[in-house]
DNA sequence: AGCGATTTGTACGTATGTATG
DNA sequence: CCATACATACGTACAAATCGC
């Protein structure tokens, strides 16, 4: 990773809501979009503190938090005498902060892998209709979740139509691995700032028990995430289906 | 409380295991035992940083570094422009709240009315064997959940036997709309201080379909909630059972 | 094994910004 | 407006871990 791309990526990334963040934090989130949109790769090593503090306008001490605050939700990993690297096997992060299914152990968080299946307009309601402000249609991004190859769930994300019309075409929002939420940040300029999480036991979808070769009329466990933007605007109505599974899912972060 | 007495503190902690921690999470140890022994009350305010730079042989940063560290593990409330707290137990309270059934609209939360049925002793073996230490046998308190007197719950907590014997005579155990946490923080000086959560789609046991009148074999939503007390010891374990229902439970948003 | 070079970790001192009463 | 107190930022120095020679 050069540090031209880090330090345009961070004069990119300024002026409008970044403008009153205090700098540690813009370094930071400058280096995790880094990271989202692929020019930080997995298990990449970054520049060093010094390396950085000379040759962006930071402080030793402010490359030095921003680096300990993206450690700390554990973004990168930094060794002693080594360096600091993105982390690996975190296929998408943002994923992972709402997946967090954990290994046998209780101690590693299990891999997930995710596919788009389709893009599409849709007009029928849904709770998604009460949550996003009222359009003429929403466009609804289906993914196939593998989680650690043991089970698959269902993603359903929801998305004002209007605004949002270029995905049906865009090529990028049928990758895999993709990851929505940087998406809709890097090519709409639309992050999201904040989510609210629901969760509980609702008779699988039909065509959903379908897709996953599940009997009819089960309970299963039902994500609700709902997405918030600028000024704390309704951004984005996800649902995640996930079938009965020995998996326990993680709720809260811990800090040891 | 007064500094005098916080140096004391400070300095009869070191010599073991403080001796090649660095000094920042010597002062955090420090200021965490003052609370643990009650030096520090719930709701007390330190004194200001520069005031325990200038009187104990910390500097500024180094105080900053340890309040903020306090902060983020929530033993403390840091105000800007008033001081450093210790955390009140509402807040705690607040903190540690785990049924947060919504209501229709999404803004508010349902009442939630708790009964006990049930404190006893058990020797069975089930996940708490493997999170609190071993034992001779665990005390299980059983509730019942109202929510909003739409559907109800079942909750289990279990403890570790020899230290909570007491529970099993002590009425107040037993009392309607009691919160555990509250009571063992009260009656034992055992404040649960951090929780890590775990939620899966799991088959209702039977007895607990029997309690609730449910068909055997459904799917319902499991909670598995592990405390932790002073010094990060594993101090309970409560399994709550949710029969399938219409109402999502909130769960707190990641890190943003 | 020793010795530097590099890199993160800790600590200190200072200055300035900003929220609160 | 002022005093207080936390929040941020910069600069410096040294300690400790790691790697390659």
């Amino acid at each position: 990773m050069e540090i031209e791309k880090l330090a345009h990526a961070l004069s990119a990334s300024v002026g409008l809501e970044m403008a009153r963040m205090p700098k540690y934090l813009r370094l930071s989130h400058g280096i995790m979009e880094a990271i989202e949109v692929g020019e930080l790769c997995s298990g990449e090593r970054l520049p060093g503190e010094s390396e950085l503090a000379e040759m962006l306008p930071f402080s030793l001490g402010t490359v030095q938090r921003a680096l300990s605050h993206l450690a700390e939700r554990g973004a990168v990993v930094r060794r002693h005498g080594l360096g600091t690297f993105v982390t690996d096997n975190l296929t998408q992060l943002n994923e992972l902060l709402h997946f967090r299914f954990l290994s046998s152990d209780g101690r590693g968080l299990l891999p997930v892998y995710t596919r788009v299946t389709d893009v599409a307009k849709t007009a029928t309601g849904g709770p998604w209709t009460g949550f996003l402000d009222e359009e003429a249609f929403y466009i609804r991004i289906d993914r196939d979740i593998d989680v650690n190859h043991e089970f698959r769930a269902v993603s359903r994300v929801y998305l004002p139509g209007p605004r949002f019309t270029k995905l049906l075409k865009d090529p990028a929002a049928r990758a895999h691995n993709v990851n929505i939420r940087a998406l809709l940040r890097e090519r709409f300029h639309a992050p999201t700032l904040r989510v609210v999480e629901q969760v509980g036991a609702e008779t699988m979808p039909v065509d959903v028990s379908n897709y996953l070769d599940l009997d009819q009329g089960i309970n299963g466990l039902v994500l609700h995430i709902q997405g918030f933007g600028f000024r704390d605007t309704p951004l984005s109505y996800q649902i995640v289906y996930v079938p009965p599974n020995a998996r326990k899912l993680e709720v809260k972060p811990k800090l040891p």
